[in-house]
DNA sequence: CCGACTTTGTGCACACGTTCACAAGCGGTA
DNA sequence: TACCGCTTGTGAACGTGTGCACAAAGTCGG
């Protein structure tokens, strides 16, 4: 829904175009935001949730770099992604920056959400109060037992899988969440494809095959624990490598 | 635990390293290993592990970068990060890969798990068979609801939170998962930190600060889930400057 | 109104990661 | 053994993202 709210005409620069744009041109530059970017602003934005509920009006770059764990230029730098709302020598209204970060995340229009995969982390995620509570409704769950069909899980009855696409269409999800076992994500995810999702969140251990038109996140748990086991073992190294001064543990170095 | 066994011997590489280099250089390599190319890595082992218990023996890069959903050249520059252990007009030898992304990973070595805040999602952590099954035991688990100490979850009892430090210590945990609220979640850290552990997954939706010798993982739900929100808006936007030849939705360029 | 001080926004240089393209190396074949 | 076709491994080019450092732009006190 393309809904012209006042608060963002005094954008500006935007009018001053050279009149010689191509519309690749445009589209380059509408895709400008880098991934990483994005996810720290997601960051911002909850940081500065929290500084609304403490009343606090303007923060700093410095301040607000701190509070999310970056450095003030890389935050200063994502900011200017989203747009110069800042005041120089006095730093940012938290309330502006807030709702323009929730412009550009595009967090003015609810997205809701379907479930797949009832199991124990389905039941997690239907519960998880994170979801609801910043813009992200659970509209559905859904599973492959038949008797679980009916049942409520965090107030939503679950139903059954074959009756996905329809479903999903009259709920309006924009977005699938997979938590079934490996074998059964990839059917469940050409069924949300089908269905119309465009974007999916899939929690099992598998790489999806999807048409260049949906997005794809993945958040696999085993591949984060194995991450962190070769920190440990760098590290073990590290520490061999200060002693023995040249060759790591097991006699490997890294990189030959 | 330095145990130096058999199967590291022949890399060979290792040995021929000139004489005059540095403990920083040494250490500089031992770092090279880009942590994208170790997320990957443990992807392609997973694939692998897959191959595996289909009977397949060898399989090129262009086979591996298909199934693991990247293309072959990276593929083979993250695997030239391990060694090399292909057969140039051949392949790679299933198992022999396997058994170098696991010891570059640091997999040969167990890697215990304490899971703390036995809520809706450490419920579902504790009894996911992803962890122990791939190297990961979950050998403790802790909550602040005295009611929970003695209950077992997915074969574990539950542990108070207050004896984080002694157990910990007691069963080697290396590795401390943060299901908690919020609040609670950086006081946890604290505790875990304490406690000697030296690697965090956190899946509370806050930035937890920790010395530097400890790594931090984080998996947030709602920062994933604004991420899809920003590509569907950014197609939207798209969308609509296809049709308008400029102009985004709300009439926002986004990189002005 | 002016000057001192603070903080933003950004040009630039650098580092990191990705992709390309091809030489090197191996197995198979005659 | 010599050749041929195939696949790896990697140097080099490229693109993207990060960090520095400073000009621009605002506030505040006098």
């Amino acid at each position: 829904m393309v809904d012209r709210r006042g608060e963002g005409d005094e954008v500006g620069t935007t009018t001053s175009k050279p009149p010689a744009e191509s519309v690749a041109d445009v589209r380059e530059r509408a895709r400008a935001i880098p991934e990483a970017a994005v996810a720290r602003l997601a960051v911002y934005l909850r940081v500065l949730s929290g500084m609304v509920e403490q009343g606090v009006t303007t923060i700093s770059s410095e301040e607000l770099a701190g509070a999310a764990g970056v450095n003030s230029a890389k935050l200063r730098k994502d900011l200017s992604y989203v747009g110069s709302y800042g005041t120089r020598g006095v730093g940012y209204d938290v309330e502006v920056l807030v709702s323009h970060i929730e412009r550009i995340l595009g967090l003015t229009r609810k997205h809701s959400v379907a479930v797949v995969g009832i199991g124990n982390l389905g039941h997690a995620l239907a519960n998880y109060g994170g979801f609801p509570s910043r813009g992200f409704p659970v509209a559905a769950l859904f599973d492959i037992d038949p008797d679980l069909t009916g049942v409520p899980v965090g107030g939503i009855p679950v139903d059954h899988i074959d009756d996905i696409t329809s479903i999903c269409a009259d709920r309006e999800v924009s977005i699938g969440v997979i938590a079934t076992p490996p074998q059964a994500a990839q059917a469940v995810c050409d069924r949300l494809v089908s269905a119309g999702v465009q974007c999916i969140l899939n929690f099992a251990p598998v790489v999806l095959q999807v048409p260049d038109n949906v997005e794809v996140r993945k958040v696999d748990l085993a591949v984060e624990m194995q991450i962190l086991s070769f920190h440990v073992a760098r590290r073990a190294d590290e520490a061999a490598v200060d002693v023995v001064n040249g060759v790591g543990v097991d006699g490997v170095v890294i990189r030959p």
